[in-house]
RNA sequence: GGGGCGUUAGCUCAGAGGUAGAGCAUUCGGCUUUUAACCGACUGGUCGUAGGUUCGAUCCCUACACGCCCCA
């Protein structure tokens, strides 16, 4: 830090500097020999209930250590609460019991600091689990002053900018993070009692992977050659499956340039799986059950509430195709034009929707049920038949080759989960690629890339397989509770802040 | 990209065209069972940035930055 920012430094930080400035003075400012061999949770779950007397008789000695939340100075005596990564535990500080010196010293601690204790434990008048200490010491000072007591840190641009702030104050946020830990943990438990194999695949690619997305570029320097950030791991893991790994999922992140809203963060976590000798049939099973089982261990409950509305995990996840759909919140729809290309864009376009030369009548059905269906499907439901325009890796229907053999699920009118029966069939995946080569020369940007290798791996033949797309991200939003994806990332990506 | 709202002390927030306010925190004093501890005294600000209007702007106007929400 150069001078001229310490001399403009705010007078609390400077004040807190001081007194750093008079520990290094005294010794060692930066001790890293204490040990604690107690938490906060573990005391009051084997010591909450116990009466005060009978703690002091029992003299129970221990270590507990973490961050000074609360300090309340009666004169000789004080009360202090650490918080450590179970939770709070107060400790009661006398003058006359501590060394010589040390409470003098205590009382220019501040809050925020790190402090370990020593002592026995004992109740208050009001029955709080307290620890009498015989030793105290200040373990790591903290220059900056911790939000303010009561409303602590409310702020969201803070909130989000500062997280180690925000989760020092805030156990609604630490819950979140916890949350999301669990389900991810649920989801890699719940695949691996399956036989499934997790791997990793690269985030850095010579292109940038299968999805409809438009990629990041970046640049090795090395190599001198430009390299995609993947928007999918989709076409490796399908190659894995070719190579006889036959279940594989890999839970990483995924890129992709696009805008940053509630719902979108330019990197997003994705688990993707693919099963062979199964179909998009068996995949919506497992899935049910995995989000059914997920709740129950999660939130020990069948049922979750997000924003106001209760969606119930217990029944059949309801199951529509996007035509039933089209038909079921358009009440003037003419059902005998569902796949007229004329009709579908007279349609959309009363919708306000802005159709493309290029849209067949596939493409146009759903940008109808995107603008119509999508926010109407709040129970979870299961949308099925997505027409084979805009579905260039999975299955066509053996009935019915206009649509293919595919799912999305959808949750509060959001979509969670996309899952299909793969393509299998190496010339019908060539042509799919050349089509959506044309519309990237003719200005489609999200468009795929024709991808010769996996062609090839296509070649060797891939087995039946189906494949599952989840949005982890979005799964935590609804399992949380969280209105934006911003509450679910540890460090959500922000416009640099200007440090002056 | 368009629209709306916001930005005042470390934090949470009031405020009004005429030299800027509260609570908590800090500092000093008192207090050996507190629970947003309490009592007394003090301190703390380029009112997001840059222009403009005005005798005078933190307040009105414009642009910009950052954030939040809605829409595409």
């Amino acid at each position: 830090m150069s001078d001229n920012t310490k001399q403009d430094e705010n007078a609390l930080i400077a004040e807190r500097r001081r007194k750093l400035d008079a520990l290094r003075e005294e010794g060692n400012a930066f001790p890293n020999d204490f040990r604690r061999n107690a938490l906060a949770e573990e005391l009051h779950q084997s010591y909450g209930k116990h009466e005060d007397e009978h703690l002091r008789e029992e003299s129970v000695g221990v270590s507990v250590s973490g961050r000074m939340m609360v300090k309340r100075v009666m004169g000789k005596a004080s009360f202090i609460k650490l918080q450590d990564r179970t939770g709070q535990i107060q400790l009661r500080l006398e003058r006359d019991r501590l060394p010589e010196g040390v409470y003098q010293s205590f009382k220019k601690w501040d809050v925020g600091d790190i402090v370990g204790a020593t002592g026995s434990l004992f109740k208050t008048q009001t029955g709080e689990l307290t620890v009498m200490a015989d030793e105290v010491r200040l373990l790591t000072k903290s220059l900056r002053p911790l939000p303010e007591k009561f409303h602590g840190l409310s702020d969201q641009e803070t909130r989000y900018r500062r997280r180690y702030v925000d989760l020092i104050m805030n156990e609604e946020s630490r819950s979140v993070f916890r949350k999301r830990s669990e389900i991810v943990a649920y989801i890699r438990a719940f695949l691996d009692s399956q036989d499934y194999l997790e791997v990793e695949t690269p985030m850095m690619q010579t292109t940038p992977g299968g999805a409809i997305a438009r990629p990041f570029k970046t640049h090795h320097n090395a190599l001198d050659m430009e390299l995609f950030l993947r928007v999918a791991p989709e076409l490796n893991l399908k190659r894995l499956t070719v190579g006889g790994f036959e279940r594989v999922y890999e839970i990483n992140r995924n890129f992709r340039n696009e805008g940053v809203s509630t719902q979108h963060n330019p990197e997003f976590t994705m688990l993707e799986l693919y099963r062979a000798y199964a179909d998009y049939e068996d995949l919506i099973v497992m899935i049910e059950a995995m989000i059914k089982g997920m709740s129950q261990s999660v939130l020990g409950s069948s049922t979750v509430t997000y924003q106001d509305e209760t969606y119930d995990f217990s029944q059949p996840f309801d199951r529509l195709t996007v035509e039933e759909i089209i038909m079921k919140f358009n009440s003037d729809f003419d059902q005998s034009k569902i796949r007229d290309r004329d009709y579908l864009g007279e349609f959309a376009t009363k919708l306000g929707i802005k159709v493309e030369d290029n849209y067949g009548s596939g493409k146009l059905q759903i940008e109808i049920f995107e603008k119509t269906g999508e926010a109407e499907l709040r129970q979870p439901t299961f949308v099925t038949q997505y027409p084979t325009e805009v579905s260039p890796l999975s299955r066509k229907n053996d009935e019915d080759p206009f649509v293919t053999d595919r799912f999305e699920l959808f949750i509060g009118g959001r979509e969670i989960a996309n899952g299909f029966s793969e393509l299998n069939d190496p010339e019908d995946q060539e042509e799919r690629f050349r089509s959506q080569a044309e519309n990237k020369a003719a200005g489609d940007d999200e468009a795929l890339v024709y991808d010769a290798d996996y062609i090839r791996a296509l070649e060797y033949g891939l087995p039946p397989t189906a494949g599952l797309g989840l949005g982890i991200d979005r799964l935590v939003m609804l399992f949380t509770n969280s209105p934006s994806i911003r509450d679910v990332l540890l460090f959500p990506h922000m416009r640099p802040e200007i440090f002056d």
